[in-house]
DNA sequence: TATTGACTTAGAGTGAACTCTAAGTTGTAG
DNA sequence: CTACAACTTAGAGTTCACTCTAAGTCAATA
């Protein structure tokens, strides 16, 4: 068998700590995880697999405490799919939202670093923004809703 | 005149919280506002450009540190551009790495709504992961790197 | 004149998400 | 037999980024 983990080869496999992935089952994100004779806790697969998923809700931002929701209504009510399917569904449209801000954040970034380019190209120190402040115009203008 | 704003004006037009502007000038991302007869400060409308750009810095994953390096070489080195652009830069691609991983993310969260769905579809409560682990095996097989 | 409201300061408090510590148990290697 | 490494627990501590409080100043209004 040896297919069931120790915590450790838990946290190399996932990137997470030991101490988060106990913390982790502490506030209700895991549960029932099958422990050893000696009561040291055994993830099976599929309890990786789930923290993996847990983790990918966690990097798009959501909270704790709604990934506790979550992992309640998975735990909880098993013939109940729609709930979690509205959950995920919501969860997934704040991401895109959030995608679309962040490639937006990310444009006026990278017009800052050609204002900086621009500046260098010419020898000037600093117009103080006028150079800049166009370009944002332009971007308030026509590449922005 | 009456074109600088009060610390009011500025909350509302940033979306910030009048506390968190006095913040962010107490830990040096903001420098030098001007202050009126009585001692209350007054933002030019340079300051408020500036304070938005450093909210999309902060909206994209920087640290409060890493846009107080910033926002300290754009006060005390104003002849070194290139400086700047390099941080812009490094922060750029670090922003470029954690929009794949979102979207990818995001690629998962559907995968899992649709595989809802079609539980929902089949009537049936979980299989507990079969139809899923087919699903990330694809994933992984040829979606991702 | 008294109150209201917007501002000022220094510094204390908060919530999220870990992260670590201390004290103890167990199993193996020398 | 002993040392060591890996685990266990409860609970304390840390970091980040605000967020709020208390006490005070000042200008305008009732």
């Amino acid at each position: 068998m040896a297919r069931d983990l120790t915590i450790q080869q838990v946290a190399e496999a996932t990137g997470l700590s030991v101490h988060a992935v106990r913390y982790y089952e502490k506030v209700g994100l895991l549960a029932l995880i099958q422990r050893s004779a000696n009561g040291h806790r055994r993830y099976s697969p599929e309890d990786v697999v789930w923290l993996e998923f847990l983790m990918r809700l966690r990097a798009t931002g959501m909270s704790i405490q709604q990934v506790h929701a979550f992992a309640k209504l998975v735990r909880e009510q098993p013939t109940n799919v729609k709930e979690r399917r509205l959950l995920l569904e919501a969860h997934r449209d704040r991401v895109k939202q959030n995608l679309e801000k962040l490639a937006h954040n990310l444009q006026v970034i990278e017009l800052k670093i050609e204002h900086y380019q621009h500046l260098e190209a010419t020898g000037k120190s600093d117009l103080h923004c006028i150079f800049w402040q166009n370009y944002l115009e332009q971007m308030s203008d026509h590449k922005l809703h």
